[in-house]
DNA sequence: CATGGGATTGACT
DNA sequence: GTCAATCCCATGC
């Protein structure tokens, strides 16, 4: 994927990135569900302004943003937008393509829907680390390509972010309609469908 | 230097 | 449904 890909509003990027593969150290999945964040709303961390942390989130497009939450799990986003702008997608869930069982390894867990159904569970899965912050997603370690043929254009559902409390009505959270790869079902889609793409 | 707050998860009632 | 774990970072004294 080219770097001008991630020179898009925030939400245009959250969108394509439905369906786009991430792979890193020997695992690999497809982006099941996203959330946009951008420095004019504070549920971002870019709202503060630059400062040591939100550095990465005003750098160039198409580097990874990882940062701990809760002391415990590393989160991972696409730095997007031009340079200047503070903003980025989170990665909050994958279905699993390849490496299954080295993420099996790594999470102590078998059931494959339940390895990357969460941005810290994902995170975890792939072997990525802190240390990451920054890195390229062109040249990798953390590697984000185009969409299989397959996944040329799936059903997406759009609400709201999940676990914040600013900005907490905004509609930028996007997810395969139907996955059950996907954090949490979004709100009015209790009945469980059958018609999403499956491994 | 001390404090408080999380873009979460898993275990438990 | 509730709740604790755990640590980085921004802020304030």
């Amino acid at each position: 994927m080219r770097r001008s890909f991630y020179a898009r509003p925030v939400l245009d990027v959250a969108r394509a990135l439905i369906g786009c593969v991430v792979s890193h150290d020997g695992a690999s999945g497809v982006i099941v569900e996203t959330e946009a964040y951008h420095d004019s709303e504070p549920a971002c961390h870019a709202f503060i302004g630059r400062t040591g942390r939100t550095h990465t989130l005003f750098g160039p497009p198409g580097y990874a943003y990882v940062y701990r939450s809760y002391g415990i799990h590393a989160l991972l986003n696409a730095v997007a937008e031009p340079p200047g702008v503070g903003a980025a997608v989170l990665i909050r869930a994958l279905e699993p393509i390849s490496g299954i069982d080295a993420m099996r390894a790594r999470r102590s867990l078998e059931r494959v829907d339940s390895l990357c159904s969460g941005p810290g569970k994902l995170t975890q899965a792939l072997g990525i680390e802190l240390s990451e912050n920054g890195s390229d997603l062109i040249h990798g370690p953390i590697l984000i390509e185009a969409r299989p043929r397959r996944w040329r254009d799936p059903p997406v559902t759009v609400d709201r972010r999940i676990g914040i409390t600013k900005a907490a009505e905004l509609p930028w959270r996007f997810s395969v309609t139907g996955s059950r790869f996907v954090s949490r079902r979004p709100a009015g889609l209790s009945r469980a469908r059958s018609d999403a793409p499956v491994a």
